[in-house]
RNA sequence: CGAGUCGGCCGGACGGUCGCGGCAGUCGCAAGGCUGUCGAGGAAAGUCCGGGCUCCACAGGGCAGGGUGGUCGGUAACACCGACCCGGGGUGACCCGCGGGACAGUGCCACAGAGAGAAGACCGCUCGGGCUUCGGUCCGAGCAAGGGUGAAACGGUGGGGUAAGAGCCCACCAGCGCCCGGGGUGACCCGGGCGGCUCGGCAAACCCCACCCGGAGCAAGGUCAAGAGGGAGUCCUCCGGGACUCCUGCGCAGGCGCUCGAGGGCGGCCCGUCCGAUGCCUGCGGGUAGACCGCACGAGGCCACCGGCAACGGUGGUCCCAGAUGGAUGACCGUCGGCACCGCUUCGGCGGUGACCACAGAACCCGGCUUAUAGGUCGACUCGUCCC
């Protein structure tokens, strides 16, 4: 779990951020992104999408972890207040840790305006 | 030393950097910080049985339905466990058994075969008669020993008997039924006697018998705030607020009814019985949830001693051991260990390479069962061979 204060917490507002916010799909995963229209000292706040296609409860389970330490790293390339969700891809349950970050990057960068 | 049987345990280790959840303490108005401590499994899995717990209007009788099925014990309970009995397998340790009833009734027994149940005569055996090319062949009567079919053909061996034969008769054996004696709590076992001379299998076919079973489930269920409002979220904003969406003992419309009772509960049906009034039914629109409790001290773990063949029980001591809720229990790096492959080898090993490291992730909690599982380790026992 990330802290409390970093968490995306119901149903309804992960479907409004996957729904409206920018998307990067990678081979691995895809990142979704909503970026409030004024900078607010809000915190950015993150989810996990992990579905049966990724792998058994086991797979999901390493899957989520590793991608929640690679995601903790660069909250703060995003700005304060945006809410973020990524989805794994089939793929991601036989990917290194290593491999999720260069995708993880590389949709981060599409999707941040600098 | 080799082959095997049964059971128990472990199932990566250490270090570094960065993190998460619970509890306790402490600082702080608060957000939160700090310190300490605990933090996945033997199957957490499949969700197949059994219970605890909670709610329901205490759940009664009959029918229907479901389950169990050697005996005795263990247990909160079980379809589980232990011991024993019976049958089968193994030289043995030991293993396997869906193990009540086939004279209560109904039904089925494929293929093959003449015949699959109070069955049957294909080859065959015997006697009589006809024909004969003297090899046989046809008709009638008797028979079921031998052959053949089959998973199974209705006792076995020997003798008597006969035209040939047959429990037709006799002896022994097997089997069935009944009786007596002995052992055992019991399933059952041991011994003896008598009887008709003989009776097949399938109940995981219907069925019969005995015993057991109320239903729904932690999204169970409860507490708190608001009082026609409240809560959650998004967007806009001139920061006063406004708009929209969703949820709820909420709303709107129509209907029925308040002891002459709408409607409903007691799993299904019947009987019976109970509940029942700002209540109930129908339609419209709307369906993954305000916070907290339940929620982790329990049929609990470990260690002694006692009882018991054992499963297990009793007494005493000691320990506190996950509790999340978009869901913690970890991520990365290094060293070691193991495995596979390659090279070298003085056969002891040495070096290198490898996105190689079993099955698998708690969600109310326990007791079981079943299934998955790389590798390692310990113990008891059996058989064979050799040595002393």
């Amino acid at each position: 779990m990330l802290p409390p204060a970093h968490r995306l917490r119901s149903s309804r507002e992960f479907s409004e951020v996957v729904r409206r916010g920018r998307r990067a799909g990678r081979p691995l995963l895809v990142v979704s992104v909503l970026i409030p229209t004024e900078p607010s000292g809000a915190p950015t706040r993150a989810g996990l999408v992990v579905g049966k296609a990724v792998g058994g409860s086991v797979v999901r389970s390493r899957t989520s972890r590793r991608l929640r330490h690679l995601l903790r790293d660069r909250l703060d390339r995003l700005p304060t207040g945006s809410r973020v969700v990524v989805r794994a891809l089939p793929g991601a349950g036989a990917a290194s840790s290593a491999a999720l970050g260069d995708d993880l990057d590389r949709a981060l960068d599409r999707v941040v305006p600098r």
